[in-house]
Order: C-alpha cells, then sequence, then structure tokens
DNA sequence: ATGACGGTGTGGCACCGA
C-alpha cells in the first residue's frame, strides 16, 4: 500500500499536475493539503475518472484538505475533534486493504507566522489540540498515519541554514516539542527509518531560484503508528513535480507499507 | 531587507504562505 501526502497549493491551479502525477504514481491514497476552494468547487468528476474517490474539506481561498483513495473511505472526520477550528485543516478517514484497515490523519498545521503573534500562539493551542485527540484515535486503530504539511522541521538536517533560521518560524524548540510529544504518543518519522540523501527538503520559496539552489525546508512528513513501523517499506521525496512549470512550492512524499 | 514569488480576492492593490 502506498501512501502520499502533498500540499499543492490551490488544487484549481494545479489539478492537472495532480492528475499527471497520479497517471505516473498510481499510489493507494493521496492526501492534498491547501485545496483553496470550497467543497462545490471541488474536482471530483475528474478525480473520479482518474479513479479516486474523494473525502473533502475544502474552504474557500485559504486551507482545505481531501483525502484521494482508491477504495471509498470511510468514518470521516473533519477537523480535530475537542478543538474548535474555524479553518478546514484535518480530514481522517478509514481505508481497507485486503489486509485491514489504516487509519488516515491528513493535516494542514498552523503556519504561525513567527514566535510572538497571534498566529504563533494559535499553532501552538492547535498542536496542544492535535496531540490530545491523536492520542484517542490512536487507541482506537493501532494501524494509522499523520500526514501532511506540518510546518515544523524536526532537526537542523530538514533546513537549509540551521544556524541562520535558529528559533525562526519552522525552528523553534516550541514547536519541536509539540513534534516530539506526537513522536511520545508512539508515532515514528518514516522518513527518518531510512539512510536518506543529504539535504532532503519537501519544500523550497518560490523565490530567489531557492529550488535550483536547493535551499529549501523538510516540512512535510509521514509518521506511522508502532504496529505499522514493522510494515514501512520505504518513504521517499519526489521532487519530480517541483520542476514542472508552475509548480506547487512543495514536493509530494509517499510511504510504501508492505502486508497492507 | 517590512524585499524576492505565487496563490486568492478584489480592484488597479492587499493579504497570506513558509
Amino acid at each position: 500500500m502506498k501512501i502520499s501526502t502533498w500540499n499543492v497549493n490551490s488544487l484549481a491551479v494545479r489539478l492537472p499536475q495532480v492528475l499527471d502525477w497520479l497517471a505516473a504514481n498510481p499510489v493507494d491514497a493521496l492526501c492534498l493539503q491547501e485545496l483553496k476552494l470550497s467543497d462545490d468547487k471541488f474536482p471530483l468528476q475528474a478525480l473520479q475518472d482518474a479513479g479516486y474517490h474523494s473525502a473533502v474539506f475544502g474552504q474557500k481561498t485559504y486551507n482545505g484538505v481531501a483525502i484521494l483513495s482508491r477504495t471509498p473511505a470511510r468514518n470521516v472526520v473533519k477537523n480535530i475533534v475537542g478543538f474548535t477550528d474555524e479553518q478546514s485543516r484535518v480530514i481522517a478517514a478509514t481505508l481497507d486493504s485486503p489486509a485491514g484497515e489504516l487509519r488516515v490523519v491528513n493535516g494542514y498545521f498552523v503556519n504561525g507566522q513567527a514566535p510572538g503573534t497571534d498566529k504563533f500562539t494559535y499553532k501552538m493551542k492547535w498542536l496542544e489540540g492535535l496531540r490530545n485527540w491523536m492520542a484517542t484515535e490512536l487507541a482506537a486503530h493501532p494501524n494509522l498515519v499523520l500526514l501532511g504539511d506540518f510546518n515544523i522541521t524536526v532537526d537542523d538536517r530538514d533546513t537549509y541554514d540551521p544556524e541562520g533560521l535558529r528559533e525562526t518560524i519552522h525552528h523553534t524548540t516550541e514547536e519541536r516539542k509539540h513534534f516530539q510529544a506526537l513522536i511520545v504518543l508512539g508515532l515514528t518519522d518514516a522518513f527518518r527509518m531510512f539512510d536518506q540523501p543529504e539535504k532532503s527538503y519537501s519544500w523550497w520559496d518560490y523565490r530567489e531560484m531557492a529550488f535550483r539552489r536547493n535551499r529549501g525546508l523538510r516540512i512535510d512528513h509521514i509518521l506511522v503508528s508502532e504496529a505499522l513501523k514493522p510494515k514501512v517499506e520505504s518513504c521517499t521525496i519526489d521532487k519530480l513535480p517541483r520542476k514542472n512549470e508552475r509548480p506547487s512550492d512543495h514536493a509530494p512524499v509517499t510511504v510504501t507499507l508492505k502486508s497492507l
């Protein structure tokens, strides 16, 4: 089973690229973030023609998440249970495979702007709400992946300038503590289960030729539960779509699970 | 460097992302 995450930065603009990518990478599920469109504008038919069901939690202009899957999603939950949120940032669903079921939690984590701002405070509260809810989700679903755009670098390997960006947004001790709180629940960063190329990133600024200079961050993550850990075969970042015309600023990340 | 680029919605720009 292959599950992917991709922040597409507007599905209206990126639909052709998503369809091309799915044709080349027929994954079992693709979790999207930053749809930037309301549910009525979601390209349900085009994705169905490509062989995918869609569970959608859209929002006009900002945010918006969806789970595309080969088999229909069950028990869909929108946003963090127990945390009131005006913004469409989380969608969870259960997917079936011949070998069992998989709970997929897809999140577009809060950006947070800068430490000390209201948006940073919102990010911290949001992360606390997510952690609390994930404890319950994990108890109910042993086979679980939490994936998406975390807007957090885990450590110095995840950033092109660990010194210069120390304690700036996506690099603060406070954000990383919240990430570790998810790890403590029994989740594992699938990407770091394997040897990876140095300077592996999943996001590059559109400005200053950041992609060509590989000045990026690894902020898109796939965390797997304890029960899934022995099944993880690989976890990779696909930089190819970032080389397209009109690319998203993020690259898709894919985990492969054996015997599921 | 309060910049850059690219998205949205609005309206000839402002706001936001990371």
